[in-house]
DNA sequence: AATGAATGAGGCTTCATTCAT
DNA sequence: TATGAATGAAGCCTCATTCAT
């Protein structure tokens, strides 16, 4: 057995999962048939089986990879110090990501993760992961902003980080429906409304 | 003269619908087969293709009759004078449905028809024609509320009412993924940020 | 159960015989299905099981029914005195009978009944009688044209009988896969080579 | 790397389609069901469906690979110079291919082959194109015997050479449906016919 | 490591026939 | 008599996975 190099079996996994994205983002999870992926990695049946262990085991490292983008995001824009900057770059990221078609494919492969967790306990447990994390991120932030007297101390702050993230999913949802979607027109908006709140708080203030 | 009464019919029907809901909502639409769906409504395979064309009609069909329930939320509590008082009735309207367990598995479907409508084009139709009329109906109500002076021209209305419904899609996400979750306190928040958005505008006006 | 008048039955018979015949000219009969005989017919699944006890006797009973036809044909041409006529008249009737295209639906039905002889023993035994009853009549009448000194006593009248039926069928199937054939020109040769074939003994005689 | 020699796969497609001729044979096209083939070819499901798409797909191959055996009867019955000659040994080896009972399955499969054209115009086509060819080959030669001065001109080439065909293909019916039937009286006689007929011409000459 | 032919359970749907009305 | 809804076995085909090469 001609063992590999590691450099080599990290291309072949990622010709198998880039193929994997490819079919899945298409035609969803249970229509593409292993076949679709055998045939679009350019891989032999046999080839696959011998990176993977099932069509499952390629949907849940999928799902594993997966929601590492989003939690960049935050994570990106959450470094500068201020933190009416940080929400504003937190939008204006989160826009320029859904601008970005090349990672139309990533964001309807992601939907599809969304509808399979509801039915796959292995990708519940990675979508949910996948989510904890930005909203500790955001929350945190937002208790901090709290502290600081930018926000109204009777804001729930973890509910607030998930009201942010279920905007973000919704308009995912609505570009994946409607290519012609006006994402910029969305982004003014929540920004705007994320103004409007924040600058709630400091307005009581005398 | 056994043609049976037109009750009769709507009631196997349903009896379909129901079952092909019970069993969509937990294993999607691809992982349930239509011997599932047979057993759960306790028909035999011959009488269900006496109602319904394909497996694939009888998705369409729930597809078409699901929305409804979105656009009755919106109608229904868009039925007052009171601008104001519209979009806190709304939330609370949704925070209510979210929180009624006996539509958990409609919401379940939902899901599952937002991912099928990538890869179904005539489920996408639905869904599109689904999400248009709520956006209507609220884009509408916030052109008005614009020119009684509440809320500033510079927002454009189609994109705060599709921000809106973008919200509440990512809210049903995320109780679904966790049955936990904690809806009344999204519902703070959301009505927060919304109270916070109005009154931006009245705040100009001396 | 109120019993209903010999015509009425004989009717309703017709009137799904009919329609089997429309139906399996078309498409043969195992590709027909009782639905298609139902709605052709006009009548209802149960009503069919009145006069009928199943598919298969539908069949039966038009293979029954279908050589009728041929006995006649040939049977109407013997009914002159003299030999050489007759043959001439069988011929022409039976070229005038592939013109006629009201029948073009019986004669396609009777190339599926050859078929399902094959595997049929009913309507092979009903294909057999079929074809019997017309080489008894034609080899009686040959033998006689051999008494009478017109043919060779070295031919053996039945199979005389049977080549001649057997060009008859062959060309009912051309025709049946070639609507444009020229049956006119196939007349003049069968007749040609009969008034060869009878010519023949005439001619040994000084 | 497995992938199969030619011959393998010949072979295999040879296999399936010795079972799919020993099913189709004895109860027809539709009477047959795949597991009948799957079962009588010892190969699998899927087996099958790498060799042949369909069902349809076999009985087209067969269709198409049917009718060479009778074109090459003709052929090789056309070889000789002695137009008189040419003809004698077409029958007669018409008359041996009949006897031939291992040919007996194939005989019955082109019966059904013929009833199948009625309703599957992929196979109508390859019946037509089967028929073409033999009736270009006979005609051919007789328009050749017409030169020569040993048919009269007054005939139609083609009209003869289907007439002559029409012969064979009424008797393989007959033979078909009763496995007793005297073959060696038939080439008699048919000899005698086209014997008679070819000397018309000859006698008219002086 | 890599191939791809082979497996066979299981998917969707049709259809001849029955039976309550 | 007549209806047509209902049955459920059986039909064709697909697909994830394995294994001899």
């Amino acid at each position: 057995m001609p063992k590999v190099s590691e450099a080599h079996r990290h291309n072949r996994r990622k010709q198998i999962l880039d193929a994997a994205i490819e079919c899945f983002s298409h035609r969803g999870f249970q229509r593409t048939s292993m076949d679709d992926i055998i045939r679009e990695s350019k891989l032999s049946a046999g080839a696959i089986y011998l990176y993977f262990q099932s069509k499952d085991q390629i949907i849940e490292t999928l799902a594993d990879e997966r929601h590492d983008r989003e939690k960049q995001l935050i994570q990106q824009s959450l470094s500068q110090g201020d933190w009416t900057e940080n929400l504003r770059l937190l939008v204006r990221n989160f826009y320029e990501s859904l601008e970005n078609s090349a990672e139309r494919k990533e964001r309807r492969l992601g939907i599809h993760l969304w509808a399979e967790a509801l039915c796959n306990p292995k990708v519940l447990r990675l979508i949910r992961r996948g989510i904890n994390q930005p909203v500790k991120l955001l929350s945190q932030a937002i208790g901090e902003a709290q502290v600081d007297g930018l926000l109204g101390k009777d804001i729930d702050p973890e509910a607030a980080a998930r009201v942010l993230i279920a905007m973000f999913h919704g308009l995912i949802l609505q570009q994946a429906w409607d290519d012609g979607t006006d994402i910029e027109s969305f982004a003014v908006v929540v920004q705007a409304m994320i103004d409007a709140y924040l600058s709630t708080e400091s307005r009581r203030r005398p």
